[in-house]
RNA sequence: GGGCGCGUAGCUCAGCGGGAGAGCACCUCGGUGACAUCGAGGGGGUCGUAGGUUCAAACCCUACCGCGCCCA
């Protein structure tokens, strides 16, 4: 027996272990079947669930719970990442906590504890990952995610970093990997580079200093610079101005001595210098900044680096700034500079400086050698697969955004300066020579080739960027570079769902990969979904203090509900904004579903051993439900194929609450407590199949609500396994006109006793006239559900009789529908003044509708030109308005004198 | 500066060429045997502004005004 109300927490738990314990979530159970695929967005290892990847993984869900029950092998591949940054932040702060740090040759002279070295550092960060790395995955599982668990992986799985080396090596011999000195974005807290995209450009409110330089051999004349970073002029090695620059013309070529250092430094002409920008000269320092850089090269400056890696002047610069900290050189320099009577003025600025996304520190273009992928020559096929339709975006919109990354791409720098990732399988000889190469033996074996002896060789620190390794998900964790079944069967994928804001980290770069090396892209369709935000549009954040926890709500509400509300919420191309009502409100949806369930078990609406025949069914409101449901399997089939998963729950919502509930029950009842035994068992029959088709249609978006009602219902079989409601062709045109004219007529009598204050608990008698056979005959066969619904005393028809309908009318409120007018009899209880007005009212809504139309269809444009059907449309609504309007001055004038 | 998107009921949003919709909120009524996490009924919108295309525009085009986001 039903408990009164759902109680997700005692049975959410229940029911994903019995789907685990069951193997329902393990691909390959189909072998025969065709595959369907997706691969989970490896969620960071060291992540915990937040609104993004509730909805993320409630989407994925929902389309794999539904092709799983169409019968597809499914696979749902997860598994996370290592996050090579935050991963090695969160240990090394740990580690720090107890007084211990790593021996990376970073002087920290805070600290002087024990120093760990890379080998004990990385038993650590795998101590800390058996420890703590499996939280988010637990958190997906409360959600109720079905991943094929028993596939999990982790990018740096044996298996995994063993595609991560191949994929170096090879790409490597094809000329597509290479290392360079350039410069990079070096977080100085972090001690390493980083690529473009973990780079947040803040916009800050800083100062524009402007220093007169003195001109060489010119005593007294001076060329002004405007820089928002003073302490880099240790650093130049020239100064710009525009080639067209008047006030310029007679200084290029001449030399500038640079002020605290004593170097001499060129003028050049350069498109670079701005004239309307500050003083229309700039100084150029070429090894940090990378706009200064390119113009060095042009001119052949010297790059002079004076930062260390933590960001102190090093020994390039004059020995009394040496060891300080670039904001405190900033502040000494500018001191000095104005000592000098060098300082021209200080503006205030707004410009944008560069922060790590991990660190938040500034960024510091820093001069390095890294290693880098030719990401121009690997985005060539990426685009055209795209643009071939190979790969699809839904919403296609973002196709653009792929597209504008992908044909400005820069080279990827791929090094990364971290103990905890894939280190990068290259080895420097004696020589300085560097052998790239799938292991240690190898490139041994091709040093001792060169030298015709054995050598020593030292392999490269560096670690790749977790993108690098993330780029290959999609085959890597199949199994490749292996030749697996796995691989054969479930590559292409078939859908990747993830947020628009990685489009350039990892669905370009997985695409540049999976072209790469297995040669077909690594999924036929990209479903971007939007963003969460909180109720008033902001993006949720830590420090906004707006995070709402999924967790905490799937603790109040239950996992279905907040499964409901992303999903009901995700509509293409807008964002979500969660409000906690709205998750109350779809809860209460299963209370409803809930509640209508131990309905049906209590009147035995059970299924039935013999099995049901939809089709063989007499009474209407049968065949009208059956039609109903076949429809809105339908309309759900289409929406959830198209990805308009919104759309899937809102018919699915409608169709349980307010037509299943609150029509076919209602109607069901005057049957089932009636004594007509062969219309209760159908009836029986049809509810209990309904129902059936009910739970199958939710169940991809409440799981675990649905398949506790199937446990009730079932036989034994899982919901999760069962089938999916495909190919329902009951719609049954008579039976939906007749309900929908019965409903008219219920809603039409509550509405006037309302509107007229009728008390509720009376029943009154109704007399209809003027009604058609086809309506008397649906008014016949309905009584019962009639009478009872609009608290009826009784229904009678009447002839058409002026003298006897004027008499009734002065006791009645009187409607008309459609041919009819009825009578609601109500004599006492109302006052008639109160009916006139209300007649007048209508009447002049369909004067003024009937003026609209004929205004239209008197017009020769729209005779002439509109298409017939929207003639006659606009005719049948003219003639249906005119009908009711006659009607109802009929009705007033009886009631008028 | 370049790109993308959004302004529809009090709020959150569907609809995207032929009579303005949903959920929540609001108002009235209802303690009856599925359900008060409920039921019945109701009010509420020149669909951002101004032009244009069309017989017909919330919907297509243009400009403008507001608001987001992404990339420089």
């Amino acid at each position: 027996m039903f408990e009164k109300t759902y109680q997700p927490a005692k049975i959410e738990s229940k029911h994903y272990h019995l789907w685990e314990s069951s193997k329902a979530f393990s691909a390959g159970r189909r072998q025969d079947q065709e595959p369907y695929t997706i691969v989970i967005p490896p969620p960071n290892v060291t992540g915990s669930l937040h609104m993004g990847h509730a909805l993320n993984n409630t989407l994925q869900d929902v389309l794999i719970r539904y092709k799983r029950m169409c019968g597809l092998d499914v696979l749902w591949q997860p598994g996370t990442d290592h996050a090579g940054i935050a991963t090695q932040m969160v240990v090394e702060r740990q580690l720090s906590d107890k007084g211990i740090e790593l021996d990376r040759g970073i002087d920290n002279v805070e600290m002087d504890g024990p120093k760990l070295g890379r080998a004990e550092f990385l038993e650590k960060v795998w101590e800390w990952k058996e420890e703590s790395g499996g939280t988010i995955i637990e958190q997906l599982k409360r959600l109720g995610s079905s991943c094929d668990w028993s596939r999990e992986r982790f990018t740096m799985d044996e298996g995994l970093s063993k595609a991560v080396i191949k994929v170096f090596v090879e790409l490597y011999r094809k000329g597509l990997i290479y290392k360079d000195q350039r410069l990079v974005n070096w977080d100085p807290k972090l001690h390493t580079a980083v690529s473009d995209l973990e780079v947040v450009q803040k916009s800050v409110n800083g100062n524009l200093w402007y220093f007169r330089y003195p001109i060489e051999d010119q005593p007294d004349r001076f060329i002004i610079v405007a820089t928002t970073r003073p302490e880099t002029m240790l650093g130049d090695t020239g100064v710009a101005v525009h080639p067209e620059d008047k006030r310029y013309f007679d200084l290029v070529g001449k030399n500038v001595v640079l002020p605290l250092v004593g170097r001499t430094i060129k003028i050049v002409a350069d498109e670079y210098a701005d004239p309307e920008q500050g003083s229309g000269a700039v100084k150029i320092t070429p090894a940090h900044d990378f706009n200064d850089f390119e113009v060095g090269r042009r001119h052949d400056l010297e790059e002079i680096n004076i930062f260390d890696a933590s960001g102190r002047i090093n020994h390039n610069a004059p020995e009394i700034y040496r060891g300080m900290d670039r904001f405190e050189a900033r502040n000494k320099i500018v001191s000095d500079i104005d000592e000098l009577g060098l300082l021209e003025k200080i503006d205030t600025y707004e410009h944008t400086v560069p922060y790590g996304d991990r660190s938040d520190v500034v960024i510091e273009p820093w001069l390095t050698d890294q290693w880098y992928v030719d990401a121009l020559t690997l985005a060539k096929p990426a685009i055209e697969a795209v643009e071939l339709g190979k790969t699809k975006f839904v919403p296609e919109n973002w196709s653009k955004t792929y597209f504008e990354w992908l044909k400005n791409i820069q080279p990827w720098c791929i090094s990364r300066q971290l103990w905890w990732g894939h280190q990068i399988p290259a080895w420097y000889g004696p020589e300085g020579e560097i052998y790239v190469e799938l292991n240690e033996q190898d490139a041994l074996a091709a040093a001792k080739i060169k030298y015709g002896k054995d050598v020593s060789l030292v392999r490269d620190e560096d670690v790749l960027d977790t993108w690098f390794s993330s780029a290959l998900w999609p085959f890597s964790t199949l199994g490749w570079p292996e030749n697996s079944p796995e691989l054969a069967k479930y590559y292409p994928t078939d859908v990747l769902v993830t947020g628009f804001d990685i489009i350039f980290f990892w669905v370009a770069r997985m695409m540049m990969m999976g072209i790469e090396f297995i040669g077909e892209v690594p999924f036929h369709t990209v479903y971007i979904h939007a963003l969460v935000r909180d109720e008033k549009g902001q993006k949720m954040s830590k420090s906004k203090g707006n995070v709402i926890d999924p967790l905490e709500l799937v603790d109040e509400y239950g996992a279905d509900a907040l499964r409901f509300t992303l999903t009901a919420m995700a509509a293409m191309g807008r964002d979500i904004r969660l409000s906690e009502q709205r998750v109350a409100g779809y809860r209460n949806f299963g209370t409803k579903l809930w509640n209508a369930s131990r309905f049906c078990e209590i009147n035995r609406c059970v299924p039935s051993n013999e099995s049901f025949n939809p089709l063989s069914c007499d009474l209407t409101i049968n065949k009208w439900i059956i039609g109903e449901v076949s429809k809105t399997a339908k309309l759900t089939t289409n929406s959830l194929e198209t990805y308009k998963f919104d759309q899937a729950a809102n018919n699915i919502y409608h169709f349980v609450w307010h037509t299943f509930c609150d029509w076919y029950l209602e109607f069901a009842k005057s049957v089932l407590q009636g004594d007509n035994e062969q219309a209760k068992l159908e009836t029986r029959n049809t509810t209990a199949w309904v129902l059936n088709i009910i739970l199958r249609l939710l169940h991809p978006i409440m799981p675990f609500l649905t398949e506790e009602l199937w446990e009730h219902f079932g036989n034994g079989e899982l919901l999760i396994c069962s089938d999916w409601p495909e190919g329902l062709l009951f719609s049954n045109d008579a039976a939906a006109s007749e309900m929908e004219w019965v409903i008219n007529l219920i809603t039409e009598i509550r509405t006037v006793r309302s509107e007229l204050n009728v008390p509720p608990a009376a029943k009154v008698p109704v007399y209809m006239v003027d009604l058609n056979d086809k309506h008397l005959d649906e008014l016949n066969k309905n009584i019962n559900q009639i009478t009872r619904m609009a608290n009826l005393e009784n229904a009678v028809t009447l002839a058409s009789d002026q003298d006897n309908s004027k008499l009734i009318a002065k006791e009645c409120i009187q409607f008309v529908i459609q041919e009819a007018t009825v009578f609601v009899n109500v004599s006492g209880l109302i006052d008639f003044s109160q009916e006139k007005e209300r007649l007048s009212k209508e009447i002049e809504k369909h004067e003024l509708n009937i003026a609209n139309l004929d205004k239209k269809l008197s017009d020769d444009d729209f005779m002439n030109k509109a298409p017939e059907n929207v003639i006659e449309l606009q005719k049948e609504r003219r003639s249906v308005s005119e009908i009711s309007r006659k009607k109802l001055m009929k009705a007033l004038s009886r009631i008028s004198n």
